[in-house]
Order: structure tokens, then sequence, then C-alpha cells
DNA sequence: TATATAATTTAGGCATGCCTAAATTAGTTT
DNA sequence: AAACTAATTTAGGCATGCCTAAATTATATA
């Protein structure tokens, strides 16, 4: 069996792999709030282990079994986010944490079970992707928000997850994947955004923006 | 916070607790499948902590703060249990085992929103008292199946949980808490018992009969 | 190219929680 | 009461996974 400090390690190698090929040593750590001496003990294992591609100095990348492992992780983490979410009505902004605890002790048949009982979903509440029973993930090709230009329309297509008071703030004008809004105006110098939200007008801080991301970009109508 | 070994520990003196006082270190040791010496340790670490009373070859007890929490961890893994088995329908021979790794990591709001969809249940599958927020349990006054005589009858009110193979067999003729029986014949030298459920003819060993408690036993009518 | 800086690794430690083997204590038998 | 047996405790080890501090390596700068 695998331990959970195994299982961290792999999911997180893969998100941070996602943007940026090999990862090194000190972001690793830094990610998982790990001192980078203790990271370069955890891949060493790894390494014997054949879950990750090392090699001292050079940065980690994952072997197909290790990315397997990840993928399954990253599956239980966001099927559970959802489950709490639809099922128990657990808020947003909590689901991530509660599902960071889950997600290593859930088994292959209740695991299925909520999935059978969501319909086959294909994203969690935050509008992340679910990797499906094989490991295959289909990504939905989105853009920050902060590539934003005044009078563009979007749709919300997911927002990071790990900011409990970052979702709190988003829920607390209806900001959800799936939610459409305008920019109305963006503001000099990097300056906020201003946006229009089925009529409600909100701004919306640079800081926050980089959280956000969107699909189905249209320019404004009046063009 | 808690390890879940000292959970664990906690929860398995409070258990055997209840049926004989003072816990010895092998009895403790033989339950959670450690030796003798690896419990002698977890003692010594749970009273300085000041969960439990110990003289060394005197045997443990819980203290009051130990009790409330063995009692806490407890009606976790029973309500989960129950969730388990209502809300996802996993079979009551597999609730156990994915209680218990379950159990030690559910957060107190996720527990609170179970409780409420199960609407706040006082028994899990296997007839076992769900102890309250403020750690009350309220015992069924049952008693073993082997006490029973030719011709009473009773209703089960409970099983023993944690032997999925016995539970599967008891399901195999639908003899869960609530079914009631009448007893046809107990064979002579602590023979096996025959039972009508339902109209059902069925056979039960001895040491089945052990892991079942009933109550509402009544005597033959034709008496 | 030599040196300064930043990243990484090595070395040594600590807490958990388990193990085995040896020593001790309690309880029973003669 | 002495001796034996069974239960328990002590002593010493091991794996995991974290830490700090010191040494090393890579990379950028002068």
């Amino acid at each position: 069996m695998l331990t959970h400090a195994v299982e961290d390690y792999l999911k997180s190698i893969y998100k941070l792999q996602e943007k940026g090929g090999k990862v090194s040593t000190g972001i690793l750590a830094e990610y998982l709030d790990v001192k980078p001496a203790s990271a370069t003990g955890m891949i060493k294992k790894l390494k014997t282990m054949k879950l990750v591609r090392y090699e001292r100095y050079r940065g980690v990348t994952l072997t197909a079994a290790g990315r397997a492992i990840a993928l399954e992780i990253i599956r239980h983490h966001r099927l559970l986010e959802l489950y709490l979410f639809k099922a128990l009505g657990v808020p947003w902004d909590g689901v991530h944490e509660e599902a960071e605890k889950l997600e290593h002790v859930i088994s292959e048949d209740v695991e299925a079970r909520m999935d059978e009982f969501l319909g086959y979903p294909t994203a969690d509440p935050h509008g992340a992707p679910i990797p499906d029973k094989n490991g295959v993930v289909t990504e939905i090709a989105s853009v920050p928000m902060t590539d934003l230009q005044d009078g563009q329309s979007c749709v919300v297509a997911e927002v990071s997850d790990n900011d409990s008071a970052l979702l709190r703030h988003l829920g607390s004008f209806n900001l959800y994947p799936g939610t459409a809004f305008r920019v109305i105006e963006v503001a000099p110098f990097e300056g906020p955004f201003t946006i229009d939200i089925a009529g409600q007008q909100v701004v919306i801080g640079r800081e926050v923006a980089k959280h956000i991301f969107v699909d189905q970009v249209q320019d404004p109508d009046n063009v």
C-alpha cells in the first residue's frame, strides 16, 4: 500500500508538471509546505519505487506508473468534492479541505457508487476536470480572466480550489463555473476588472482574477 | 490532533471495558492485532495524555476524557456505516471495513450533515447504538441467541459487525436487526438452532448464534 | 574565468508506532 | 515457601517522514 505522503507527492508533482515540465525540488517543497531537504528524501524514495524519473539538481517528472497513481488520487479528490457538494450540501469553499483527507482512504467501490450517484460527472464544483477510471483527463480549453478586454463576455470555466476565503468571496456574487459575465471596464495600469454578472455590477481585483479561468469569450456586439 | 493509533486504542479499550471492567494489556493487544509490548508503549503514552488510568500489571481503564473521545470515534464509525449503507448502497458486510478508515478523517460538519440526512438515527446497520453528539449511548437490552429455548420467538436486536463472511451468511437468509424469528428446535449437546424466519426454515450453528443478540423474547403460545 | 548567490543535497536528529528478545512480576501449584 | 508458568514490561531496533544545519553543485555576474 502507498502511504498518504507518497500519494500527496505524486499528486503535487503531477499538478506542477502540468504547467512547466520538470519540477524542481524547491517548487515541490514549497507547494507541499515542506522543507526542500524533506522533498529530496521523498523524491529518492519515489525513484526507488519507479514512480518518478529523477537526477539530482535536475528536477523530477512522473513515470507512467506514477502518473497513473496521481490521476487516481485526483479522481478521488474531485469526485469527493462534487459528492460532498451535491449529496451533503457542503459549501463549495469547504469541499477541498474535506476531500484532501478523504481521498486517501476512500475505496474504489465507494468511489464507483458516488460516481454513479452523480451521473458520471466530468467536472468538480470548481470546474476542474475529473479523470475517468482509466486516467483519461479531458482538459477544457480556458483562458485566465486577466486576458480579457473591455466589453468581452464569457463563461466561468474553472476557479482555483485551494483558497477557501477566495471561494467564499466569489460565491458572494455568484461567480461559479457556468456563470456568464461581461467585462464592463478594465482599469488601466494593471487595475481591477469591473464586470456585469446577471445585471449586477461587481469589481474584481487583479489578484482574484488570476484565479479565474473562462471560456466562450466573445467580443462586444456593438463593434 | 490525535493520531489514528490513539483513537483506535481508545475505541478498543472502551469496547473491551464494556464487557469486563479493567482491560489487560494482552487482551487489548490481541484485539488490536498488535504485540503486547506495543500495547504497553501506547498505554503509557495515553496515560501521560490523561486519557487512561493505568498501573503496571494492573490493566487499564478510560478516564472521562478518554471515554469522550472513544465515544466520538464510535459515533463517527456507526453513522458512517449507516450512511454508506443507506445513501450509497454499500452492502452491510462491507460497511465496517470502510467506516474503519473513514472514522478518523471525517469532519464534525460532514458528520452532522450525514446525521441530518439519515434523520438522526439511533442504531447502525448491525443494530449497534449510535452515541449522540454529547456521547450519550442508549444501550438496547438484548440477550444472546444462545440463551433461547425451543419454541421461543424474538426479534434480532444486534449482530457482531466485524466478520464480513458471517454478515454475508446472515444476510443470505435475511437475518438483519428487526427481523423476527421463532426457534423450532435447539438440538441437544450444544447443538445448532433450527429457526423459522418468515416461513423459511433455517439452521444456525452455535458459533454463529453467539454473534446474534435478540430482544422481545416471547414464550410459545401453545403452552 | 573567478566569484557570488541561489538551489539542492547530505548528515544527523526527532516523534510515531510498530517489532523481537530478554528481564521482570504476578499468580498458581506443589 | 519454593518453583514454575503466564503475563507484562523493558530494552533495543526499524521504517516513515518530517526537521535543522552544513556541505555541495549549478548558475549568474563581474
